[in-house]
DNA sequence: CGACGATACGGAGATACTCTCCGTTTATCA
DNA sequence: TGATAAACGGAGAGTATCTCCGTATCGTCG
């Protein structure tokens, strides 16, 4: 909506003829409405009337479902991680880390059922993939949060998204749950604890 | 499999027909191996050829398929809540929450894709559903660890049971990933913060 | 410009699943 | 044993996914 959003997938080869990659954007195009629409099972069939091409095309483009959420989300990224760029350099990076959580579940709650986007399948999980990118902006926000010290650091950035991931889901799910009450939940869970039974060194 | 199942659903009026209630208990009995073998979603009409009744028994029985689930649930929910016995009075409440919470995240797990039943759409959480009895199950053991003043009180059972199943849920995609560790986390986060806002200077 | 080869299109249809309708069968009880 | 209510079962309608292949279009080169 915003940014010329880059060629789709940019094979190495020869460029996409005209009305291969005039056919792939109507696709993402509609995909788009669709999910916001019906979430993230709206038929695909449909998608490709909607869009004015035969199914076959639309299969072409996108073997498989979550290669079409993944071009949707490609582009909706963009102004997510917009969001997250002052963060990187905030003063407090944990209030940071907190605040991007939010904006992250935020974010994913647009479309309903696109939860499972943030962990995709081991097998699809290459660097292209939106779910990628954002596990990758995520990990340095949560490093940055660790290395104050006031985040544990026996944690990854996997469990981590694991969590969030699993708090969209659930408020996709049950209506009338707060999403950023149980982020901050997490947050809490993640801050260093002064043992009780043990002499604090804590800190650097 | 191991107490003897209560009647099916008991309607008030006449009981159960000698062969309704055969292909009821068969079907349950079925559709147990079947979500054990290919998750939640497995296809009813297989269920009910491999039970050796119509389609039509099925949906007779089990109109939706969340009933079905709940069915299969609610026989082998007789063993969770076996285990919840011990925890209620535990010497230590806020352990037998972590337990529980373990114990209850293990059990889900054994079926792919069940997670859901953990918070079933609104509509259908009614106190015959399974979900409807962990959670006032849950709600006991929350409310004893918060008694002892260990626990944060400003967390209802609804926001705790959002957390734990959405855990659930994204363990039961990302493989590799350590459920336990994931609730020790969210129990982390509940726990009263004896230092709210200043990072320790020393001791205790 | 015209034609050829590669690329992409599109839609019919195979397959799978859910769910319903209704004629037939079976259990129960008097 | 016969009447009646209860339950069965399977054909089939509706919907979705995904494939195959004859046809149309694009891009390029002579």
């Amino acid at each position: 909506m915003t940014a010329p959003p880059p060629p789709p997938p940019a094979p190495p080869g020869r460029p996409m003829r005209a009305d291969a990659r005039r056919n792939y954007e109507r696709l993402v195009q509609v995909a788009t409405e669709a999910f916001l629409e019906h979430g993230a099972d709206a038929s695909l069939d449909d998608i490709a009337k909607r869009a004015g091409v035969g199914p076959g095309t639309l299969y072409r483009h996108f073997p498989v479902r979550q290669d079409l959420i993944d071009a949707v989300l490609q582009r909706w990224m963009a102004s997510v991680l917009t969001e997250a760029e002052p963060l990187r350099v905030a003063a407090d990076p944990v209030e940071a880390l907190g605040m991007w959580l939010r904006r992250l579940v935020a974010h994913v709650q647009v479309f309903r059922g696109l939860s499972s986007a943030l962990i995709p399948p081991e097998d699809k999980f290459k660097e292209s993939s939106p779910a990628w990118v954002l596990h990758r902006t995520s990990e340095e926000l949560l490093a940055r949060a660790q290395e104050s010290g006031e985040i544990r650091s026996d944690i990854d950035i996997k469990e981590l998204m694991t969590l969030v991931s699993g708090v969209t889901w659930a408020c996709d799910r049950g209506k009338e749950i707060d999403a950023d009450r149980l982020i901050d939940l997490i947050m809490d869970g993640l801050r260093v604890r002064d043992r009780p039974d043990r002499p604090p060194v804590a800190g650097a």
